[in-house]
Order: C-alpha cells, then structure tokens, then sequence
DNA sequence: ATCGGTAGTTGAACACGTTCAAGAAGGGCG
DNA sequence: CGCCCTTCTTGAACGTGTTCAACTACCGAT
C-alpha cells in the first residue's frame, strides 16, 4: 500500500522525466482520497488543492478522472500478483491453486469495496479504456491471464490438450464473472462472494478433469470451437 | 416504434393525472435524441428544448437522465415479449424456442445498439436504480423472467424437477451475459452475437437433458445448491 | 552567459447534470 | 364568482469534469 517503486529499485531514477514526482504525487492523493470519500464524491478539484497544484495539472498527467482508476487498477494487479505467491508455493492441486488466487484478489480488493463498485460501472462501458478487455488495459489484463496460467502450470492437474492453451483466460474469465458478483455482493464483509468461489471451485476443477474423458471430448470440442469463433 | 397506447386502448385517458401529456412528449423526444445523437451527446438542454419545456420540468418527470434510460428498458422489454410471440406459437422443442426467444431480444435492440452499449455501463452500477438487479428494476426483469418461463413451459423437454424452478431465472441470466457479449461485439451487425447464441443454446439444451441423468444428479443438486445460497 | 525549445504548470472559462425558490394553471368548494 | 390547494412549469444558479491559452522552469547548445 505504502510507495514502493514496481521495477528499478534504485533510489533516484534520473531515466523518467522532471515530473514524474507529482504524477505519483497527484496518483496518490487521488487514491487516498477515493477511499476516504468514494470516487464520486471525489472531485478533481479536492485532489488538486490536496495534492498542492492546480487543476490542469493533474489533466497534464491523467486524461480524464476515469484514467486515475486505471492506477487503481495497475495498483491491485501488482498487490494481487504477490499476495498469489504464497498460494502458487504452497499448494500443488489445481483446486486449492484456483481457490487460493481467486481469494487473494478478493482480499486484495476488500478494503476498496465500498469505492469500487461505485467505479466498477466504467469499466463496463465498452468504449471505455477502463474496459478489462480493452486495449489500454491489456497489461493488467495479460498479467492477471499469465497469474491463472501459473496457476494451472504448476499443479498436478492432467488438462486435455485442446482445453489447456485456452484455460488461462477462461479461468481470467471465470475471475471477472467473480468480480462481477463481489461488486454487487452486500451480504456483510462479502461472505458470499467467500462462497461463491468456494462453491465454484470444485465444479470448474470437476469440469477441467472431465474434459479429458472420451465420451465428452465432442463437447468439449464444441465449447473450444465456439469460444474461438467468438475472440476476436 | 410510433407512439401506441400499451394498456387501455380507449381514445382519451382521463384517469391519468394532467401531466401524462408532458410526460410522454418528453420520453419520446429523448428517445429520438439518443437514437439519433447517442446518450452521452444528447443533454437535457437539448431535450427540453426539443420538446418544447423548461429544462426543471424534466426533472419533474424524471429523476435524472438515467430514468430515463429505463423507459427505454421497459420500452424494450415489451417489443422482446411482442418479437418472442410468434416464436412461441411457432416451436415446440426447448433449443429451438429459445435461441428464437433469445435472437428476438437481439432484434429488438439492434437499432439501438449506438447508443446502447454507452449507457449499459450506467447499468453496470449496482447501486443504480438501472441495474437489472436492482428492486427499480423488478418489474421489467420479472417480465423477463416469466417470459424464459414460457419457453420453458411450452416445450416438449422434460426436466430434472430440481432445476425446473430455477431455470426461468438462470435463463435470464444467461440472456443477460448474451447482452453483455453484444454491448461489447464490434463485429459488423454484430454477427458475433448470433454465433454466440447459436453455439450456446445446442449447449444449454443438452447440459439441461443431461441434468436428469443419475450420475450427474450430484453435481446438479451442487450447482442448484450452490445458486440457492448466492441469491438473497 | 544567453538563447531557444521542451516539459511542466496555472487558473479562468465552458458545457453539462442537477436543484430549487418562485410562480402559473387548473379545479373543487363555499 | 372568489378562494385555496394541488399539480405543473419555469429558468437562474450551483457544482462538476474538462479545456486551453498563457506562463514558468529547466536544460542543452551556441
């Protein structure tokens, strides 16, 4: 949560321009901000006088309120990769992986849920850069597909052949479908979100080993072939 | 699509208050406005000018310009239901009543796909009152639903007896993860879409079969209990 | 040291959604 | 007809996100 700079640890890196200390300086404060207030009733012109410059200024660095989320988003992307690490060391079978990963997003997540939601809707809109599945937001969104590709990497799971390639994303997929569910979850401290996944988990890893039996291989064939014609 | 009085069919209304005259004048200038200019571009100034009233007197109507989306829910939904009909009177097995019922809820909103995509974010939002979730929104959804249990219901397919009582809604759901693959299809006429429910329904119409079947019983009692705790 | 250009910074101004105090219109009742 | 009360209507005013022309700080080149 504290500054913590992502690749270079040096301490000063002369590499980035002369402002990347008040891009960090308004990216902050907005964070703060958002959860302290919500991201509604956080105006761009709060985060300006709390961060000490003016208005434009913050539009110099960040295009649109919208783009601050995206930090947002970067930010728990990182926070969700470390929080996994000790699931992907620890366990070995593929549901306790699945289960691990999906639970540390949640956690991740949780502090932010009151201010989240309320933002969530942007995301939504296609057109949006905030869209997961838009182009903007391809980094975050391959490196949370290449979480889910470690989590199957590293388990014991046996995947059928043709299932394996695609797996990452739809269990990405399946991630979402959760987040979707959490945004929307007011039962207290999110318990059903809790239950969703715990519930989910052993029918998708039921899925997963099923696919590789004879009898079913024709659907599985027929669910790949449709979710290839449907990407893009 | 020109105007038409849903309810009583008698010429003059005197039942309804003095303002209905308003009121409609006013939901049907916006609707021509988001078609023709798209949501976002279209302000409230813009309405209230076009229609002739101050800009407060929307207001006095509509709580925001996002109810005002939702005449455009209900407007739809009761085109859906109207589109379904003749497919309901026309098909007795279960896949094809629904892939028809489901191609009809596309048809409805293809026209409106511009300007649709851009405020289902608007949607997204759970605590809007737009939310398909949410308790504003009941009465379009049920209508919804009841309509997927007419699909049900006039079929020829039989049914684990568990499922049955559930599969109106999930129907519904998936109808709405079809809405949501739609706002996003860029492809042109949104070809995508149909592959989708095409590729779906043979699916959803075997898994639905396949429910019976003794062996599966267990993970269809898991999934159906699974579904009772998530819904509150 | 001086110049020139890029990067960074400013805050007033704009258009929008929304609110609200004030007023107009209508109709029932004496 | 005059009164009152509800329903309806108005448009100026507020706070918001966003833009932009002007300005300043910095740094390499002359």
């Amino acid at each position: 949560m504290t500054e913590q700079p992502a690749q270079t640890t040096t301490a000063g890196d002369p590499a980035t321009a002369r402002g990347e200390q008040t891009r960090q300086l308004i990216r902050d404060t907005a964070m703060r901000l958002f959860r302290e207030r919500g991201y509604a009733q956080t105006t761009m012109r709060a985060i300006a006088q709390e961060a000490g410059v003016a208005v434009g200024n913050a539009y110099y660095y960040f295009g649109s309120k919208d783009h601050l989320i995206q930090e947002f988003y970067a930010q728990s992307q990182v926070e969700h990769r470390a929080a996994a690490q000790p699931v992907l060391d620890r366990e070995e079978a593929f549901g306790p992986r699945l289960a691990g990963v999906l639970h540390a997003g949640i956690d991740v997540l949780t502090p932010s849920h009151g201010f989240a939601a309320t933002f969530f809707k942007t995301a939504a809109e296609p057109t949006s850069p905030l869209s997961p599945f838009s182009a903007e937001s391809s980094g975050p969104r391959e490196a949370a597909i290449d979480l889910f590709g470690e989590v199957l990497a590293g388990s014991t799971a046996t995947v059928d052949a043709e299932l394996r390639p695609q797996l990452p994303e739809l269990l990405w997929l399946a991630y979402m479908g959760v987040i979707l569910y959490w945004v929307h979850d007011r039962s207290p401290g999110q318990t059903k979100t809790r239950q969703l996944i715990d519930g989910a988990v052993p029918l998708i890893d039921r899925l997963v080993a099923l696919s590789r039996l004879r009898v079913l291989r024709p659907v599985t064939r027929q669910v790949l072939d449709l979710i290839r014609t449907l990407r893009h």
